[in-house]
This record gives C-alpha cells, sequence and structure tokens, in this order.
DNA sequence: GACAAATGATACAAATATGGTATCATTTCT
DNA sequence: AGAAATGATACCATATTTGTATCATTTGTC
C-alpha cells in the first residue's frame, strides 16, 4: 500500500539534489556522497531517468548529468508511473463475478473518485515545488 | 500500488455474499460454489476475518459463517486493515536524510492531506452500502 | 457412540515484486 | 593511452502476495 516506492523516492532525491545544484554537472559520484543511496542502485535508476527524458546524461571525463527540463515541470506523478507503472489504484475488484450492483457500481465509482482527487493533488507536485524554502 | 489486495478483494466479495443471504448460515463451501475464489484460501481468510470479529463462526454438521455485526458496520476499511496492516499511504520519503526543506515539508504535508482525504473517503465505504441497488 | 460435516490451527510452497549487485562495453576528456 | 564517467544487461536476495496441505476439534444426526 505504498504509495512510492523505493526507486522513486531515491530518484526524487537525486533529481532535487541536482535541481538544487543547477548549472553543475552531477556525476552518480556526487549524489552517492551527499545521498545515502547504494551507488548500483542508484546508477540504474539514473540511467532509467535518462531513458525516459527526465535527465540528459554526458558521457567521459567530467560528465554526470543534469537536468532534462525546468523543475518546475518534472513531477512527481512521472516518477511513480516510470518506476512504478501507471497510477491505477482502481482495478475492479469483483475481477471473476459479476458485480452484487447489476447497473452502476457504487464501489468502483468511489474509487475512481477517489483515484481522480488523489491524480489531481499529485500533479501539483513538481521538483521545484519541493526545492521552495519558504 | 494496489489500494487493495486479493485477500481483501475476497474478504469483501465473501462478506458482501453472506449480507446478501442475512440470517442463512453459510458455510464455505456455499461461498466457494458462488463465487470462484480457491478454497483453501477462502478458508484461511474466513478464518481470519472470525479472527477479527467480522464473522461469527459455527463448527460442525450444519455449521458455517455468519455476519458478526450489521452489514452498515462493517467497513472496507476495516478489511484492508485486518488483511493490509494499518493504512499509511504516507511514510517519509527522505528517509535516510534530512528533508531539503528545513523546517516544514511540503511534500510530508501534501502526501498526509492526500491520505486524509483517502481515509474520509473509505470510511463511507460498508459492505451494506455496496449490496444496495438504487 | 460412530460418523459426517463443518471450522481451527498451522506449516509449507509457488509466484511475483522489490531492492539491490556485478560486469563489461562505450564514450570522452586530458 | 589512460582515467573517469555513463550504457546495457544479467544476475541475485529478500519480502510480499497468493495460495496449498494437513491434521485436530467441534457438533449435529443416525
Ligand atoms: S466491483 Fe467491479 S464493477 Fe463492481
Ligand atoms: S520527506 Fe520526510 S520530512 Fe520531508
Amino acid at each position: 500500500m505504498k504509495l512510492v516506492t523505493r526507486d522513486t523516492d531515491y530518484a526524487l532525491r537525486a533529481l532535487c539534489y541536482i535541481a538544487a545544484h543547477k548549472d553543475t554537472m552531477m556525476p552518480a559520484g556526487g549524489l552517492v556522497a551527499a545521498l545515502d543511496i547504494p551507488r548500483p542502485f542508484l546508477r540504474k535508476i539514473l540511467q532509467t531517468l535518462n531513458r525516459n527524458g527526465l535527465l540528459k546524461s554526458y558521457k567521459g571525463q567530467g560528465g554526470g548529468f543534469m537536468l532534462a527540463k525546468p523543475a518546475e515541470r518534472i513531477f512527481l506523478l512521472d516518477l511513480i508511473k516510470v518506476f512504478q507503472g501507471p497510477f491505477k489504484l482502481n482495478e475492479c475488484l469483483f475481477k471473476r463475478e459479476a458485480c452484487p450492483n447489476t447497473k452502476k457500481c457504487v464501489l468502483k465509482q468511489r474509487l475512481d473518485r477517489i483515484e481522480e482527487h488523489v491524480l489531481r493533488e499529485l500533479k501539483n507536485i513538481t521538483i521545484a515545488s519541493l526545492l521552495r524554502k519558504h
């Protein structure tokens, strides 16, 4: 029942750190030192972020990662999608059986409403919004 | 990211069926026949429901299960708690690191709000409300 | 009392998801 | 050429989910 798994969490932290050091090329080593994330796992995560257009990577000496787009346009929801698949709280419960409600399923309606609400809220969470000191 | 796991789902279906046949003693065999649930798994689930005060069980020939309380007072949330542990979407993401927001964590605040909302909604879902044809 | 029909308790097992490691190839700067 | 970085990919350990299997106990009926 976790909304956010470990890899999403790590990705979020890495992106925040990279965003906080904007205009600096950030190698994996720097992130490992700063955040407390196992190196090979972080590397895999960074590669995934790169493949999915959230980071730009630069190989070779002096290389590393930078944000692929402004922090305002990177959403927690993006990370959830990348690492946890499409956001879907709401698969039909009575999978193998007809729903007890012949016409419209109250349960499905309600879970749909919940999911919509969660989505709306998640859509407001960006990397930028997590960095703002206020 | 499932809100509801298989055992919760099965429990819900079983309870609905038992509720729909109120005043009838319902043995596990009856439920297996009606719903499409593997028998040993269902038996385990029924035993759990009994232990947690959601069903009353009667042993011996002619025995079976009945609701332990009115369908209006059995909540989906009860099932989630029993089978999936306490409802908690919201463990701190930056577990091992200081949060980027020194004082109050925007992320935690927001996830808290989401969790509260989901809880409020879930609290409205009872077995009775799923049975109502309307 | 014997037997059958039910649940109780509990241990075991398979499948899947999660959280990670390890290795080698490739690029690029110096 | 060599070092420092990422890319690709295969592997592995653990936890969780989704079950199965077995035997003991209770209880109604003949
Ligand atoms: S639970 Fe799926 S339609 Fe009702
Ligand atoms: S994420 Fe936990 S306090 Fe900020």
